[in-house]
RNA sequence: CGGAGCGUGGCGCAGCUUGGUAGCGCACUUGACUGGGGGUCAAGAGGUCGCCGGUUCAAAUCCGGCCGCUCCGACCA
């Protein structure tokens, strides 16, 4: 240990604030280079290399085979997808010495879709499944969380090709019990949850999260069942509205801008209402109505319209589309314009704005008074709102996502014409899947799930030693006793870390913990004189005391304990 | 990109208001004592106080600009 590469702190750097990050800082496994770029040091390398021979075996076990493509890459590979501009900021670009641009590929949807068109032509060449464990960058707005969100990082990155969705299926579920493997066997607790597929594109995708208070999304959860979504796609149940039957009448509301306002003016409950709200869609101005205790979910309401990305409107752009802030009116906007929860179509008579300052009208019925011409959940799911598929009640946490998997269906295939020739001679486009996992991001998580106040507990699996020997005097007996073990565990395949430094049993011990390999073997002086050292699991509290020559059988035995 | 905070030896911090010798704890080096849960004593090494410019006889300290890092939000895997 004297020679490891790498040094403990006894405080944490002041910009850590999760356990994870100070932890890994503290035990002297990573170094910050920049904002969202770290050095791994032994330690934590080995330990990367555990995690990615885990999901290794999990990959090929499913019918994966490993590769490696590009990380530079042209950018016109990116525009041919045409994700050279949504996907935009988070590009790397550089300059070759001849001038052309390249980036730093942040995911490679679109190298293995070039890889596909070059290499297969025919029905008999599928089903195939890919992976690599890859760097990939992205400049990230917003780095964060240690580990959490970073600007360079390993990839595991699978692709399957599908000649159809039933054939694809199989793929997917394959990787799906891969992933959960994979979580399992790193000791992180995950819940699949259903997600927006984002830049990624495609048709469906589920997220695995790590529920934890540090992670930054939201995750809306069932208390009745096992339904599992991100906030960002998650579905709910409108429950009964508060409508009204009758004709449309005026109200006067001076000053009344708020759903919360209007709601106890008029003495009515909000779900008697209906809220607009403005937002700026692919560059149309967009007037989304919901019931006025919902609130409207922008990334549904960009999936609603199939479009690329929504902001709320400005002020002078309400105002110049013609609608009134506070009063704004569904009646008499052109219904293309107009995106409706059905929360609103169901809901009978509500009250809602007139267009005009100072006004509401009652009974505002939507089919009657006017119409939009995209129906479609544009709603944010709440903690407390009831689950669409059961009636429990749903309730929102904080997790990490540590993978997702995508059906893409062909949204890279079609752009970037990628085929095969089908059985019947018909030339066809294959069906895509893809599916990432953030291998430090996983580490970070295996931190976070497992450790305690003085350190990391690592799992077994994918701790970067198997024992810590810690050496206590300077005897001969010591000495040797320590060599006969080390080389004795050695023989045994187990990785054994020495912590041979001249220092005191408390700053070895402390060290010790917080470094958290799961067996420490104590050889002392003390114990020495009666034949004896102590040996302790990192999770355990009390330790043991064994014969020398038993020691080697003994930690076999209490490591074997571990993986019961 | 909007909001907030922070940059002073490796880590944690004080000093800045009121300009004048850069300081404390830990870590590090050497020696002695000590030796089973972060020891004691002694002697040391290590800092252009983020960078550039300005004010001043004099700037860590005051002023301006820039850069970096963190957090909240936006956004994002």
């Amino acid at each position: 240990m004297s020679g490891l590469f790498g040094r403990t702190l006894r405080e944490a750097p002041a910009d850590a604030d999760s356990a994870n990050h100070q932890l890994l800082l503290r035990s002297g496994l990573i170094v910050q280079l920049a904002a969202g770029v770290y050095s791994f040091l032994p330690p934590a390398w080995t330990t990367l290399l555990k995690i990615e021979q885990i999901i290794r075996e999990e990959m090929v076990a499913a019918g994966s085979q490993e590769m490696r493509m590009p990380a530079i890459q042209p950018r016109e590979l990116w525009e041919e997808s045409g994700r050279a501009d949504s996907y935009g900021p988070v590009l790397f670009n550089l300059k070759d010495r001849r001038e052309r641009t390249m980036v730093l590929a942040p995911t490679h949807e679109e190298s293995v879709t070039d890889l596909f068109r070059k290499v297969v032509q025919s029905y008999r060449d599928l089903p195939q499944s890919v992976f690599q464990m890859q760097t990939k960058f992205r400049d990230e707005p917003r780095p964060r969380g240690g580990l959490v969100r970073v600007r360079e990082f390993i990839m595991k990155d699978a692709y399957t090709f599908d000649v159809n969705d039933d054939a694809f299926q199989l793929n997917y579920l394959a990787m799906r019990q891969a992933y959960h493997n994979i979580f399992e066997r790193c000791g992180v607790p995950v819940v699949a949850v259903q997600a927006d597929s984002g830049a990624i594109g495609g048709k469906q995708s589920e997220e695995f999260i790590f529920l934890t208070e540090i992670g930054e999304d939201n995750i809306i959860l069932c208390s009745g069942c096992n339904y599992a979504a991100n906030q960002e796609r998650a579905e709910f149940a409108r429950g009964a509205g508060a409508g009204s039957v009758g004709e449309l009448t005026e109200v006067e509301t001076p000053g009344i801008t708020t759903i919360e306002g209007l709601a106890g003016f008029l003495g009515i409950p909000a779900q008697a209402t209906a809220k607009a709200a403005f937002f700026l869609v692919d560059g149309e101005p967009t007037f989304a109505v919901i019931r006025g205790d919902l609130e409207v979910n922008e990334l549904k309401l960009i999936n609603a319209l199939d479009a690329l990305d929504a902001r709320p409107l400005l002020p002078e752009e309400v105002a110049e589309a013609g609608w009134v802030a506070g009063y704004a009116s569904p009646i008499g906007v052109d219904p293309v314009r107009v995106v409706a929860d059905p929360s609103v179509v169901d809901a009978g008579g509500l009250v809602a704005g007139a267009n005009r300052e100072n006004i509401h009208l009652h009974n505002v019925t939507y089919g009657r008074d006017w119409t939009a011409a995209t129906v479609a959940d544009i709603g944010t799911a709440q903690p407390g709102d009831t689950c669409a598929q059961c009636d429990g009640s749903l309730e929102m946490k904080r997790g990490i996502e540590l993978g997702h998997i995508f059906k893409l269906g062909t949204r890279y295939a079609e752009p970037m014409e990628a085929s095969f020739l089908d059985s019947d001679g018909e030339r066809r486009t294959p069906i895509m899947g893809c599916y990432g996992i953030g291998v430090e991001r996983l580490m970070a998580a295996v931190v976070q799930a497992n450790h305690d106040e003085l350190g990391i507990v690592w799992p077994r699996a994918v701790a970067p030693f198997d024992v810590h020997v810690v050496p206590l005097g300077s005897g001969d007996d010591v000495a040797s006793a320590v060599s006969q073990i080390e080389s004795a565990l050695s023989a045994t395949g187990l990785s054994v870390l020495v912590d041979d430094r001249d220092e005191r049993a408390g700053v070895k011990f402390n060290d010790a913990d917080l470094l958290g390999v799961p067996l420490r073997i104590t050889i002392g002086s003390r114990g020495l004189k009666q034949g004896q050292v102590e040996l302790k699991l990192r999770r355990d509290v009390d330790s043991s005391s064994v014969p020398l020559g038993d020691a080697v059988a003994s930690a076999q035995n209490a490591l074997a304990s571990l993986d019961r």
